[in-house]
DNA sequence: GAGCACTGC
């Protein structure tokens, strides 16, 4: 097997056909951008450094404790922070473009309400324009500044409050979920994500308290940021009209779009500084012999390794964990044989360094990708990746990519109230984005794994969340902030009639809607509540059947994505048998319970150590569960402002050892040993009715809407149990076949009880 | 009887 693929890859495949990316001649939006008369301004190319994206991972995965243990300017006094501002502003802002050309962008801000600003990597945008307006800031007002990520909103805040001389929290600051490092009365500058800012804007329909809204990376297309830009249309044709000045920043692809959107707004250009990449193809002949996707990326790595000098890592674009995986396998079984051939012809090639990258992986084991290799040892790295590494995670290091050219994404079909989750072709605008990561730092080079033409007939960009996924929480959103007529809304891009009406009945199913299409007094609950609404009902429920604290468990634990890792096939069995064996209940009620008892354990061990340990022998994440813990506490909170008479609540009490009171205590024992599961269970079928199937005397199971067959998917504790009269699922998806994933044991006599329930609340 | 990309409150 190993041998084989040597042979393979000591064999050709050649890149004949090249084109070499030139920003100047072969930018064709340009163009485009000419002969739209919307006559961009086009600033020039300069220098810059926006920051060490290397730190953001890192930071990232010690989140709160490094900020506060490291925060590297808190402890100067204010003539040092100065000082060192002064600094920053010498020898590296201005030499920004984006600062070269204050002057412009100021006056086409002060001339216009909304401008929309193309500033390529590296062009100091995101630092930058904020900094220039916040002198411009008049009584008391602030700015906002909108990421779509939590990481990039709170290195950002750093380091503009390094550049403007204070400590983070005063003049600049961020705010995303968990962490408010903002003052109300002094800071002018608040990074923020752009779910925090919609959150706002659920408090205060006006966002009054803002004179610039700058919204950074639209062109991204997160439902958050498209639902922003609709609200923020609205307000500045509405009551803001005369005070609120808005920034759109985008990539090239999504700037006329953006523009038209707010009439027309003058689009400007700054150029960036990324050094050029020389994208390669596969000839037709190649193409034809291309079968196997990992194995045309293992060839190509070892291709790439051998013929490159020494120095620059290879970044690999795979569609998914289990093609990594494969690839990983293989180039490890691979690169010792490779070592010793080179060494036995007297070659100079380096050693191949296999490592994966995909969200699903430990933290740990992410964090192998940052390593620096020790130079002696002529060692390259190769980095397989999913599109994790295509914007959240930048590696240091990398010249050359691979990419396969693929990607995996999950679709939402409104009609069937299901997602499919299929590898597609990725778009130009992410072909680009991808070759770019191997122009970081220095030239580089990209090989696609498909024929040039082929790149021709890929879409441009592609499609936004909010036209391929469950559009029920964006509903819920605006019925929250009071929008009446949403088919005719501000949208950016209509998720379309169908989507809204389907999206609407299951709010009207949940309750969250009465018969008008009006919000419910427990449809105002559920907006606030930050989770699903299928979620949100469940725990609305839970308040009513008194086992508000087992659900909240559980509900904390949904909300953590990647909670429990998927564990590599080595160890698959043995970590399922762990798993199985330390949830008696769980494996005879589902996964809902077994989360329960998962937790349950987690905040009975005595110390961190342990914690740790135990995390890692059941293949689970340390710091997901520290999130579930923030997670709950949260929800806690909010379900307290929903409901003050929740204080009263006993069952609502946690049974987390650092909150524990003498009474608290008690109770949280008692009801760890009997677990009311029939209610914990029932409350989940208010959410998720619709997510039930029947058992079959085939021991198959039937979905109860559309009686379509459906598969337990092998991850689930009931996998192996087929006995169930009826299961209920969180999560429904296609891919080989129809899987139902998070499986529970039900009663017939629950489905039909709650059944009936649910339309009598209608 | 067999496996899921990425974010956010």
């Amino acid at each position: 097997m190993v041998q084989k693929s040597m042979n393979k890859s000591s064999g050709n495949t050649k890149y004949i056909s090249k084109t070499v990316s030139n920003k100047k001649s072969s930018n064709p939006f340009r163009n485009k951008l000419h002969n739209k008369n919307k006559k961009p301004v086009i600033f020039q190319d300069f220098d810059e450094d926006e920051g060490d994206e290397f730190l953001d991972n890192v930071l990232d995965d010690n989140e709160h404790k490094f900020i506060s243990d490291k925060e590297p300017y808190r402890k100067l006094t204010q003539n040092e922070l100065k000082e060192r501002a002064a600094t920053i502003l010498e020898t590296q802002r201005k030499k920004l473009p984006v600062y070269q050309n204050k002057d412009q962008i100021l006056q086409y801000i002060n001339d216009n309400q909304v401008i929309v600003l193309i500033g390529e990597t590296g062009s100091g945008k995101s630092t930058q324009i904020p900094q220039f307006l916040i002198e411009n800031v008049t009584n008391g007002k602030k700015i906002a500044v909108t990421q779509p990520r939590r990481v990039a909103a709170i290195s950002l805040a750093g380091r503009v409050a390094a550049e403007y001389g204070c400590s983070i929290g005063e003049e600049v600051g961020y705010s995303v979920r968990f962490d408010n490092r903002s003052n109300d009365k002094k800071t002018k500058l608040k990074y923020v994500t752009d779910g925090m800012l919609l959150r706002e804007l659920m408090m205060d329909k006006e966002l009054n308290q803002y004179e610039y809204l700058i919204i950074d990376e639209a062109h991204e297309r997160t439902i958050l940021t498209d639902l922003l830009l609709g609200f923020i249309k609205e307000l500045i044709t509405g009551k803001r009209n005369k005070n609120l000045k808005v920034i759109v920043m985008s990539a090239t692809l999504q700037a006329d779009k953006f523009s038209s959107f707010f009439g027309d707004a003058p689009i400007l250009f700054v150029k960036g500084r990324t050094y050029p990449v020389e994208n390669y193809h596969l000839t037709a002949k190649d193409c034809e012999d291309q079968s196997d996707i990992v194995e045309s990326i293992v060839r190509s790595a070892i291709q790439v390794n051998s013929s490159e000098p020494f120095g620059g890592d290879i970044l690999c674009f795979l569609p998914g964990q289990e093609e990594i995986d494969k690839a990983v396998t293989i180039l490890e079984k691979l690169a010792p044989v490779l070592k010793e051939t080179y060494l036995k012809d007297k070659m100079k090639i380096p050693e191949l360094i296999p490592l994966p990258l995909y969200a699903a992986l430990s933290p740990a084991k992410q964090l192998l990708v940052f390593n620096k290799l020790n130079s002696k040892k002529f060692q390259r790295k190769v980095i397989l990746s999913t599109n994790i590494a295509e914007t959240s995670v930048t590696i240091p290091g990398v010249k050359y990519v691979i990419d396969s050219g693929l990607r995996k994404v999950k679709i939402w079909r409104h009609e069937l109230g299901l997602s499919t989750l299929l590898t597609v072709p990725i778009s130009k605008a992410s072909c680009q984005q991808r070759s770019g990561r191997a122009g970081r730092e220095s030239e580089g080079k990209c090989y696609r794994l498909f024929k040039e033409q082929d790149f021709s007939t890929l879409p441009a960009q592609s499609e936004s969340e909010i036209i391929r996924c469950d559009i029920s929480n964006p509903l819920l959103i605006l019925k929250k902030v009071g929008v009446k007529d949403i088919l005719n809304w501000s949208w950016l891009e209509s998720p379309g009639k169908t989507a809204i009406i389907v999206g609407l009945e299951e709010l009207y199913n949940l309750g969250a809607l009465n018969d008008s299409g009006e919000l419910t007094e427990k449809g105002e609950k559920m907006a606030l509540l930050p989770l699903a609404p299928h979620l949100s009902n469940v725990l609305l429920e839970a308040m009513e059947r008194n086992c508000i604290s087992s659900v909240l468990d559980i509900v904390a634990c949904l909300s953590v994505e990647n909670l429990l890792l998927n564990p590599s096939p080595e160890i698959r069995d043995s970590v399922n048998e762990k798993r199985y064996q330390s949830s008696p209940l769980g494996r005879k009620h589902g996964d809902l319970i077994m989360l329960k008892e998962f937790y349950d354990t987690f905040i009975d061990f005595d110390t961190v150590a342990e914690q740790k340990q135990w995390c890692h022998e059941m293949c689970i994440t340390y710091r997901g569960f520290q999130n579930v813990l923030k997670i709950r506490k949260q929800l806690k909170e909010y379900l307290k402002k929903i409901d003050a008479s929740l204080e009263k609540n006993q069952n609502f009490k946690s049974k987390k050892k650092e909150e524990k009171t003498e009474s608290d205590d008690e109770f949280g024992n008692e009801e760890s040993k009997n677990i009311d599961i029939e209610s914990v269970l029932k409350c989940f079928l208010y959410g998720f009715v619709k997510n039930t199937a029947i058992g079959m005397p085939d021991r198959s199971y039937r979905t109860s809407t559309t009686g379509e067959t459906i598969s337990i998917h092998p991850s689930s504790l009931m996998f192996s149990k087929k006995d169930s009269p009826a299961i209920m699922y969180t999560e429904y998806v296609f891919t080989s076949k129809g899987f139902a994933r998070n499986v529970s044991r039900i009663e017939l006599e629950w489905l039909q009880e709650i059944a009936m329930g649910v339309r009598k609340f209608k």
